[in-house]
DNA sequence: TGTACATCAGTGAACGCGCGTTCACTGATGTAC
DNA sequence: TGTACATCAGTGAACGCGCGTTCACTGATGTAC
């Protein structure tokens, strides 16, 4: 939310301009928040800065623009929310801890829908997604694999380990990203693929829930998600003594 | 796609309306398809259609209108093919037969995901999905309950018991609804909290697909989803023998 | 320290656009006697 | 069977609106000598 608060290497009109460049963000997040991604309008954001619409345009090439930063800010933000889910509870089990990121990333998800929306809802056709996006998933699921790669083989995910393995040998940034957060491991697949495995778990109930098609069903969807990510920990064999 | 293709006890008039109506729809879908939901326009369909724009208001109260009938269409499909599903599946184990369900959802959202999407994407903030939409819903989940009724109580999924008992005694229409799809269950409970789960795991992984989450991790998601009920169904105690 | 110049944030007018929606109307189709 | 009337699909003009974006500009801030 407030990335580089004061750089002292910045000059001060840098720093004005950093400024408000994350104006018009939160101004567009605002709105997000209230109307959806169709309520993002250039002029409006403006009307509410009190400058004329035309001055955003020093700011952001255009409309995509400004929806694209907001879109990698969202990405940061997460990551950066399991991140440090994943700090706080390092001294805990490796069950508990993987517990803790879907936690941490649900928790992050409710706190601001408008936001995970912007990630997980319904793409924008008109809106290209950059190619980066892809890492940026990647830097929140990281810890996830990182946890998982602490379990052991899993007779039942068998099935995926092929596609996954080619997946890996494919692409070269999955090789490094896999190498980053499983270190460890001789080898990732069984991790990565129960790393798919808590990733579509978790949207599922996540995006459920943040769409409110749960609302008619009267249940509690953090004691969903401790269930279906516990029992994914225990199947993919985390330990989860102290 | 074709309700009512001719129904004698219409006059030619009526019989005239409803075809058009159908292409207005028809059209409307085809635009979606092309640009999301925001492409959806009164006046671009009825230049399509040959039409002046003002000609739809007397098909479509207004644009709401319209996309509720869409969404409620996009309800009935999906249920329908659910239902085909389950129909063609009839004399296989209950185990296969979830896992039929499930399938035919996903080929159905991924044959036309533009409809998909109308369902379970991004809801539209102007627009205030109506009261039926949970009915609708649970029309497609119907057949899943009906078989996972045929399961037994799974002692991991408790933790969901009571509160899926109180959303049952609390509202009358879920009472109902479990009474019409599980009438031989004594409590069904059980199998509406498999339901629930089986709801959010097919959900994950359709969403993630269509979303093109998927694109960057190189997998089969029908194996993804093949894992996922199917342990599901063996958790629900579902019998896989023939 | 003072002057000349460059940078750059922000303005206001203007562009063309497509939108949803209303209104009073025309003319064809159907209905009643 | 023929005539008078009602229904109703569709039209064209018009409404006000907000949108993204461009352009030539002003005036303040910063920089170089």
């Amino acid at each position: 939310m407030s990335p580089s608060t004061t750089d002292p290497a910045q000059t001060p009109r840098q720093r004005y301009r950093a400024q408000v460049q994350q104006e018009i963000k939160q101004t567009a997040l605002a709105q997000i928040a209230e109307g959806g991604i169709e309520a993002l309008s250039i002029n409006a954001i403006a009307k509410a800065l009190g400058m004329s619409g035309p001055a955003l345009y020093k700011y952001f090439r255009n409309r995509d623009d400004l929806l694209t930063a907001l879109i990698s800010d969202g990405y940061e933000d997460a990551a950066e929310a399991v991140r440090t889910a994943a700090h706080r509870a390092a001294d805990r089990s490796p069950r508990e801890r993987l517990l803790a990121l879907a936690h941490a990333y649900r928790d992050w998800a409710l706190a601001q829908p408008h936001r995970y929306l912007l990630l997980q809802g319904t793409p924008a056709t008109t809106y290209e997604a950059p190619a980066h996006t892809t890492d940026s998933a990647r830097a929140v699921m990281g810890p996830f694999l990182a946890v998982l790669a602490e379990g052991t083989p899993w007779p039942a995910a068998e099935p995926l380990y092929d596609e996954v393995r080619a997946w890996v040998t494919d692409t070269p940034a999955v090789a490094e990203w896999a190498a980053a957060y499983a270190p460890t491991a001789d080898d990732p697949v069984p991790a990565l693929a129960a790393s798919v495995l808590a990733w579509s778990r978790m949207h599922g109930i996540v995006n459920l829930e943040v769409q409110g098609s749960f609302q008619g069903m009267g249940h509690d969807s953090a004691t969903l998600l401790a269930l279906e990510i516990g029992s994914l920990a225990d199947a993919a064999g985390l330990p989860s003594g102290a």
